[in-house]
DNA sequence: TGATAAACCTTACACCGTAAGAATTCAAGA
DNA sequence: TCTTGAATTCTTACGGTGTAAGGTTTATCA
């Protein structure tokens, strides 16, 4: 009895690096990053787990290629638009980036942007400041200000008081209107709708302020 | 033989939960966030794993108790402080927390803020904005806005281009100088020589913005 | 066709959180 | 002091993880 042929070679298809980045991506979203593993995505693919090693030889690789094919969708306003629109802009662009990728955001607010693609991001936005007139030491200040901004909102709405690891007993809806009654009176606008109206909000009082900054320095 | 006695029962130190808190915080700062375990926790207890089961169900319900605990030690401004005054102490004694727990703090800026002490926390800032006359719609959309600020910076401060989850095969400097001019160029102020200027340039432009608004509503 | 390289799989290891239950230590009453 | 029950700690085991090492299959090209 030959041993081989368990199946009857079903012309399995190839196991391209962007196929398993994307399927990597849905699993992370429909488990969360926690329930991520290469077992689960092996299962998802059709392959063996150790298969993914031939294309990316440790999870933090596979991380990287998540990581990249992210923030490769960015768009850019060109180089001859405001600056400001352009501030503007791309902070919009990295909150859509959270919201397309709500789970995998964990990890990417995490992530240090010492890889290619994280620099060249951070060479495009830091080329705003400095082509807007900038001293590069008001650039950086400005720049990593606008960042830890966009950042924090963008955690806070994908993973914030909505879904991020939650305390292992949570207080629950009765006992926060009994006892938390100023959390009570604002958290109807905690919700998902009004994250826009806070989060341009923020944005604006942060341009305005470079703005004014920039106009008289 | 008996089989027992093969330590000479010497006299082990109660496992307190206090003393469970404190050295698992030693241990998260001292191997990371992602190199903790219950074994090594037990390890510095000089105890077995599963002993600390006992005093906290589960990993879950440990974690809440280090937020309790590095949310405990917060220290606020009288009620009667001029909000704005008091808003800052808020934000430099959070972004303290983080630089005293940089590793855990990856944790605790994820966190739902939805155990007793997070929302004791939540339910003391809210109280500042309507003590100071903010309706509650303002109130929630102003206390989000400085959240998401200070929760980016204190992220980016501890475990950002300094500490995170770095890239597989990192951008040299060499590389970085070469190919990312403008990086290169501010790569000096991203230093932690910066933080403290950067952090409360942020914090006084989203102030500022605020009193405005407060001031002609 | 046969050889070589590319792609994929099998097995195994050390580690993880934790369920189940046994063993030990401690406190209080007889 | 001895006993007993409760409080505390430990042992063992299970199914999960990332991945090292090496074997097997498939594709490519002379």
């Amino acid at each position: 009895m030959p041993r081989t042929a368990k199946k009857i070679s079903q012309k399995r298809e190839p196991l391209k690096p962007e196929r398993i980045v994307e399927k990597a991506l849905e699993l992370i979203e429909r488990e969360g990053l926690a329930g991520f593993s290469f077992r689960k995505l092996a299962g998802s693919l059709h392959c063996e787990a150790m298969s993914i090693y031939y294309h990316y030889p440790s999870k933090a690789h596979l991380f990287d290629a998540l990581v990249a094919h992210c923030l490769g969708n960015f768009r850019w306003l060109p180089d001859d638009a405001h600056w400001r629109d352009a501030l503007r802009h791309v902070l919009v662009e990295f909150r859509k980036v959270a919201h397309q990728h709500p789970a995998f955001f964990q990890f990417l607010a995490l992530y240090r942007m010492n890889s290619r693609e994280g620099l060249a991001m951070l060479e495009s936005i830091v080329g705003i400041f400095l082509r807007a007139g900038f001293p590069p030491e008001q650039s950086a200040v400005y720049f990593r200000l606008l960042s830890y901004y966009v950042t924090g909102a963008a955690l806070d709405e994908t993973s914030g008081y909505a879904k991020g690891p939650s305390a292992a007993e949570p207080v629950s809806n009765d006992i926060v209107a009994r006892d938390f009654p100023n959390v009570a009176s604002v958290g109807p606008y905690f919700s998902a709708k009004s994250f826009d109206q806070t989060f341009f909000a923020g944005v604006d009082l942060l341009l305005d302020g470079i703005e004014k900054a920039h106009r008289r320095p």
